[in-house]
DNA sequence: CTAGGGTTAG
C-alpha cells in the first residue's frame, strides 16, 4: 500500500457522514438535533438530493412535525414520486388524512404518477379515515392508469369502501364481485363490511361461502354477532371455531360488557389464555361505563402491577368511560398513571383528561390540563369550550373563542355548536344570530343540522318561537326529529300549544312507532280541552309500543354512582332525598323561582 | 382483513 492513501473528497465525506446521522435520525427524535442536521443540508446544498430529502421528511414525521417537513419538501423544485409517496407517508402518520389525499392529487397535477407504493401507503395507512367519494375518486384514478397490481389494491378498495357506509359496502360489493382473483383477505375485508352495515345475514352467508376461512374470518362474524347483541349466537359460533386468539376472546368479553353482563364478561376475561392491553381496557371501561368505578380502580391497579404499561387507547378509553358515568375518582387515578408514563404530552391523552374534567365538573382541573398542554388541536379547544359552555361559564367559553381566533387556531363544526351553547346559556341571542351568519362568511363552514338545531334552541329559550320556526322551515336539509324535539321543548317553555301541536305531529311523522310523542299530544289536547282530538290519539296510541326507558341522572359518592329516575323510590335513602329537595324547591321558589309548565 | 379509542345541539 502506498503511503499516501487516496483522500476521499470533502463533499463525499461530508455527504456520507450526513447520511449516517440521518440514517440515525429515528433512534433520537430529537428535533434540536434534527434541525442541526437540516441547516447542514442546507449548507451543503444536498437538501435536493432525492435520497436524502425523503429521510429528513420521515424524520420530521417521526417527531410530529409535518409543517417543518412539509418546508423540506417545499425546497425541492422537482419533487418526484418517492418524495411524494414519503409526504403521503408522513401525513398519514400523523393523521393528516386530508392533506395526504391532497399531496396524492398534487403529484398528479404535477404529472408526478403513482407507482405501486403510493397506493398502498394512501389506502393502507388511511384506512377507515376516507369518505365515500373520496374513496371512488382514488378508485377512478387506479382504474384510469390502469396498474397490473397485485391483489393488495382491490383488497385495500374493498377495505376502505367497506368502511364508508351503506354506499360504499355497495361500492364494495361490486368491486368484489368483478375480481378474477381473490384471497381470504378480500373475503375477510368483504364480510367486515357487511357486518359494519348491519348486513349480518349477508355475511353469514359469504363466510359459509368462503372456500377457506382462517381466525380472522371466524372473529368478523363473531364481532357481526356481538354488535348485533346476540350473544347467544356469538357463544355458539365462539364454541365451533377451530382456533381461537386474543381477539376472537376480546370480542366476547367487550359483548357481554356492551350487553351489561359484567359477569358473562368478567368470566370470560378470567379464563382468556392470554391477555394484551386490549382485554384490560373493555373490561376496565366496561365497568366504568356501568359506575362500578371500585372494580374499575382495581382491575387497573392489578394492570399496571403485573407490569402492563397502558398505552393512549387505554388512556382514552377508561378517560372517555369514566367522564361518561361522571367517575373523577377514576379519572383522577388514571391521570397519576399518565403523568408518570411517557405519553403526558399527548395531545390526544390530554384532550381526554380535559374532557373527562370538564365533564364531571371539574373545570379548573380540566382548565389546568388544557393550559399545561405542549400542544393544542382543535379538538383540545373544543373541548374546553364545550367544556366551559356546558356549566353555564357562557362568557369564559366566548372568551376562549377568541383566545382561539388570536392564536391562529382554525375552528370547525364542532367549534360553534360550543359557541352556541355558550350563547344559548348565557342568552345572547345577538351574538349567537351574529356567529351563525359569519361561520360560513368567515369561516368557511357551511351549517350542519346540529347548528341549526343550536340556534333553534337559542331562539327558542328566548321565546323567539317564530323566528325559530321560520329557521326550521328554510332549513336547506330536512329537519330531523332532534329539531322538532327541540321546537317541542321551547313551545313547552313559553306555552305555544299550536306550534307544539305542529312539531309533534312531525315528530309522529318521523317515528310513528314511540308511543311518547302520542302521550305528549294528548297531553296537548287535553290541556286546552279538545277531547275529540284526545281520544283520537290515545286510540292511535293503542296500535303503538315500546315505551322507552326513563331519564336517568346520576352522582357519584365515595366511588360508588347513585342513579335517579323520576319519581325513583327505590334508594335506601329516598325519603330523606326527598325531604332535601322539597327544602331545596322552598328555597328557590322564596327567590322568585318558577317551576317550568309541562304538557 | 378481526377486539378497546378524543370534541358534537335536546
Amino acid at each position: 500500500m502506498h503511503h499516501t492513501a487516496i483522500r476521499t473528497p470533502t463533499w463525499v465525506s461530508r455527504r456520507r457522514l450526513l447520511e449516517q446521522k440521518i440514517s440515525d435520525l429515528h433512534k433520537y427524535s430529537n428535533l434540536n438535533h434534527l434541525k442541526q442536521i437540516q441547516a447542514q443540508i442546507l449548507k451543503s446544498n444536498l437538501h435536493e438530493d432525492p435520497y436524502i430529502a425523503p429521510k429528513l421528511i420521515s424524520a420530521y414525521s417521526l417527531c410530529h412535525q409535518m409543517s417543518l417537513a412539509v418546508n423540506v419538501f417545499n425546497l425541492v423544485l422537482y419533487p418526484n414520486v418517492l418524495l411524494y409517496n414519503t409526504l403521503i407517508r408522513a401525513y398519514t402518520q400523523n393523521s393528516l388524512y386530508t392533506q395526504a389525499f391532497s399531496t396524492f392529487f398534487q403529484m398528479q397535477r404535477n404529472c408526478v404518477f403513482p407507482d405501486n407504493f403510493t397506493y398502498p401507503f394512501l389506502l393502507k395507512a388511511c384506512s377507515g379515515q376516507f369518505a365515500f367519494k373520496q374513496v371512488q375518486m382514488i378508485h377512478t384514478h387506479i382504474e384510469k392508469f390502469g396498474f397490473s397490481m397485485d391483489i393488495f389494491v382491490p383488497n385495500a378498495l374493498i377495505d376502505n369502501y367497506s368502511k364508508c357506509g351503506k354506499l360504499g359496502v355497495d361500492a364494495a360489493k361490486k368491486l368484489f364481485d368483478v375480481m378474477t382473483e381473490r384471497d381470504v383477505v378480500s373475503w375477510n375485508s368483504m364480510i367486515s363490511g357487511l357486518v359494519k352495515a348491519g348486513e349480518l345475514n349477508e355475511a353469514r352467508r359469504l363466510f359459509d361461502e368462503m372456500p377457506q376461512r382462517d381466525t380472522v374470518s371466524w372473529n368478523t362474524v363473531l364481532d357481526g354477532y356481538v354488535k348485533a347483541g346476540e350473544m347467544n349466537a356469538a357463544f355458539e359460533l365462539f364454541e365451533k371455531m377451530p382456533e381461537r386468539n386474543v381477539v376472537s376472546w376480546s370480542t366476547m368479553v367487550s359483548g357481554y360488557s356492551k350487553a351489561g353482563d359484567m359477569e358473562m364478561a368478567r368470566f370470560f376475561f378470567d379464563k382468556m389464555p392470554f391477555k394484551n392491553l386490549v382485554p384490560w381496557t373493555i373490561m376496565i371501561s366496561g365497568y366504568a361505563e356501568k359506575g362500578l368505578a371500585n372494580e374499575a380502580l382495581s382491575l387497573f391497579d392489578q394492570m399496571e402491577k403485573i407490569g402492563l404499561k397502558p398505552d393512549n387507547g387505554t388512556f382514552i378509553s377508561i378517560l372517555s368511560a369514566s367522564a361518561e358515568a361522571g367517575l373523577l375518582g377514576l379519572g383522577k387515578r388514571v391521570h397519576l398513571s399518565i403523568q408518570k408514563s411517557r405519553l403526558r404530552h399527548s395531545t390526544q391523552v390530554c384532550n381526554s383528561l380535559v374532557d373527562m374534567y370538564a365533564k364531571c365538573g371539574s373545570l379548573d382541573k380540566a382548565m389546568g390540563v388544557f393550559d399545561g398542554m405542549v400542544e393544542r388541536d382543535v379538538v383540545s379547544w373544543n373541548s374546553m369550550l364545550h367544556g366551559l359552555a356546558m356549566h353555564g361559564h357562557g362568557e369564559q367559553a366566548l372568551g376562549l373563542f377568541s383566545r382561539m381566533r388570536r392564536e391562529g387556531v382554525r375552528p370547525d363544526g364542532v367549534t360553534f355548536i360550543g359557541v352556541f351553547c355558550a350563547c344559548t346559556h348565557v342568552g345572547l341571542v345577538n351574538d349567537g344570530r351574529n356567529y351563525f351568519s359569519t361561520m360560513e362568511k368567515d369561516y368557511g363552514i357551511v351549517p350542519q343540522v346540529e347548528h341549526y338545531g343550536c340556534m333553534i334552541d337559542l331562539l327558542g329559550r328566548v321565546g323567539y318561537l317564530k323566528e325559530a320556526f321560520e329557521l326550521v322551515k328554510s332549513m336547506p336539509m330536512e329537519p330531523n326529529a332532534i329539531i322538532w324535539g327541540t321546537l317541542l321543548g321551547a313551545c313547552r317553555m313559553h306555552n305555544d300549544v299550536e306550534l307544539a301541536e305542529v312539531a309533534i305531529n312531525q315528530l309522529i311523522q318521523l317515528n310513528p312507532s314511540d308511543a311518547n310523542n302520542y302521550t305528549v299530544l294528548s297531553n296537548i289536547y287535553a290541556s286546552i280541552g279538545q277531547w275529540d282530538n284526545f281520544a283520537k290519539v290515545r286510540l292511535q296510541m293503542k296500535g303503538t309500543s315500546t315505551p322507552k326507558k326513563a331519564g336517568a341522572s346520576s352522582i357519584e359518592v365515595d366511588n360508588e354512582v347513585h342513579e335517579f329516575t323520576v319519581a325513583d323510590r327505590t334508594h335506601p335513602h329516598s325519603s330523606r332525598i326527598y325531604k332535601m329537595i322539597d327544602r331545596l324547591g322552598y328555597h328557590l321558589k322564596q327567590v322568585g323561582y318558577v317551576p317550568r309548565a309541562c304538557y
